[in-house]
DNA sequence: TTGACTCAACATCCTTTGCTACAA
DNA sequence: TTGTAGGTTTCCATGTTGAGTCA
């Protein structure tokens, strides 16, 4: 019996003489030998390159005509070489507002193959649907935001993969990852394994993950084939910016009460032979809280003394100030927590958008700011993406996490190049003496 | 179709010090 | 004496999102 490759269940399963050196492991229930779909490609080339005759019924697609008349840049042109010479397989990093989309719609009219758009919102699905319903002449199925129907050409959202991956991993040859670093999620990363898809895609501006999952993403996906800066495009594709940082004291009571609470954190880590030299023990430390007393309240009191140094009322006089200097500007306004969201926006009555913002209002809110009759509009981690976001040209951050991608993705909401040249300004407002100074200087 | 709700998943959450028991 | 591991079956809080359900 020759040798037969087919897919059930989001794995390959090999029937017959199978040769030893594949990457086959025996399942006990049905005596079968499988691997996890995602390494379908490697098996055929390793069946291929034995010189061993197969039938392969994994996939069996339709060439689909996908033409398009997109000119290139030339960074994106050497992206989709740099992917294309590597078995088509891989991510590219680039800044947001570089024409990611452009991009990959020019691999799927290269490939001419079924192809599944992953995306992380609702929000981005729609813009990709409405992306390839402009570009190209065929059907767009979606899986997600209240519907699910499969064409050839479809997008979903993660979680819609998730579900559905095990029964539709054999319907494409093709797979986009649109922010792709979500596919690091222990759940999500199950969406790559189980489709079969040869050829594999992922975009986003920031690809490593402070918890290391980028590695899982590289086998599945591919590494990083090609990647720029923002600061390689600022200037000519994006706008020229400026980051300015702004210092301010906290209070004598914020100070005294912020003192206490970030002692108790740290005498509780001098006495719990907890290193802290890495992210890790930060997750012992939360463990620990669950059946020690004492781990309990020192993350209780770190909590604490992080929601004063963000939430400093001198920060709420430093944004006063920064509004009436730029007046005549667009401007977004950033913070961490809800709370201070809709404190600002009763005291200087900005329009507010926060998760519990509906999305309806939410529209409306983001509408208004794009016609101009919104000039500034203040919000938590709302927009910091997946969300088609107007331009603005002036950025305030009155708090964040140390996180990279979130600082990178605050500030790629201000860097479309602006119709007058001008430069764009993101103000990091952080309060002096305390533990932010320090978060400030991880994210960038 | 919309809105309000619940639930689950995901992300961030961080510091400058050196412990203790056990096996080789 | 020196080097190394220490640990299972997670989860203090806050924020955001998608899916699913029900009216």
């Amino acid at each position: 019996m020759t040798l037969r490759l087919r897919f059930v269940d989001g794995t390959i399963i090999a029937d017959g003489a199978v040769p030893d050196t594949l990457p086959l492991t025996p399942d006990d229930r049905d005596r079968t030998l499988r691997a996890p779909a995602h390494r379908y490609a490697e098996l055929r080339s390793a069946l291929d390159s034995a010189g061993v005759d197969y039938e392969d019924r994994v996939l069996d697609l339709p060439a689909l005509d996908l033409t398009t008349d997109y000119d290139l840049r030339n960074y994106q042109r050497e992206a989709l070489d740099a992917w294309d010479a590597n078995d088509r397989r891989g991510v590219l990093e680039l800044p947001t507002g570089s024409g990611k989309t452009v991009i990959a719609v020019a691999a799927m009219a290269a490939l001419g193959t079924p192809t599944l758009v992953v995306a992380p919102t609702v929000d981005l699905l729609t813009q990709w649907r409405r992306e390839l319903e402009t570009e190209f002449d065929v059907p767009v199925g979606q899986l997600g935001g209240g519907e699910q129907r499969l064409e050839d050409l479809t997008v979903s959202t993660y979680d819609s993969a998730y579900l559905r991956a095990d029964d539709i991993g054999n319907r494409f040859g093709f797979v986009v990852f649109d922010e792709v670093h979500h596919l690091g999620g222990e759940g999500y990363r199950d969406v790559a394994r189980l489709l079969a898809a040869p050829a594999r895609l992922g975009l986003t501006a920031t690809f490593e993950r402070p918890d290391g999952a980028h590695e899982v993403i590289e086998e599945l996906v591919g590494p990083v084939v090609y990647d720029l800066a923002v600061d390689d495009l600022a200037g000519d594709h994006l706008a020229d910016y400026e980051l300015r940082r702004i210092e301010v004291d906290l209070t004598d009571a914020e100070r005294s009460a912020y003192e206490e609470a970030q002692g108790t954190f740290v005498d509780y880590l001098k006495t719990s032979n907890l290193s802290f030299s890495s992210g890790s023990d930060y997750q012992e430390l939360v463990k620990r809280s669950g059946s020690d007393p004492r781990a309990r309240e020192a993350l209780l009191a770190k909590q604490e003394a992080r929601e004063i140094m963000m939430n400093a009322d001198a920060k709420v006089d430093a944004l006063a100030r920064l509004l009436d200097r730029h007046r005549d500007d667009r401007v977004i306004v950033f913070t961490a927590h809800t709370d201070l969201v809709y404190r600002l926006s009763e005291r200087f009555l900005l329009p507010a958008i926060t998760g519990e913002t509906g999305a309806s209002e939410r529209r409306a809110i983001l509408d208004r700011f794009r016609q101009g009759t919104y000039s500034r509009i203040v919000t938590a981690n709302v927009l910091d993406e997946g969300v088609d976001v107007p331009d603005a040209n002036v950025a305030v951050v009155l708090s964040g996490s140390g996180s990279e991608r979130e600082f990178t993705q605050r500030l790629g909401r201000i860097l479309r190049p602006k119709a007058d040249g001008g430069r764009a300004l993101l103000y990091e407002v952080v309060s002096a003496e305390t533990a932010e100074e320090r978060v400030a200087e991880r994210r960038r």
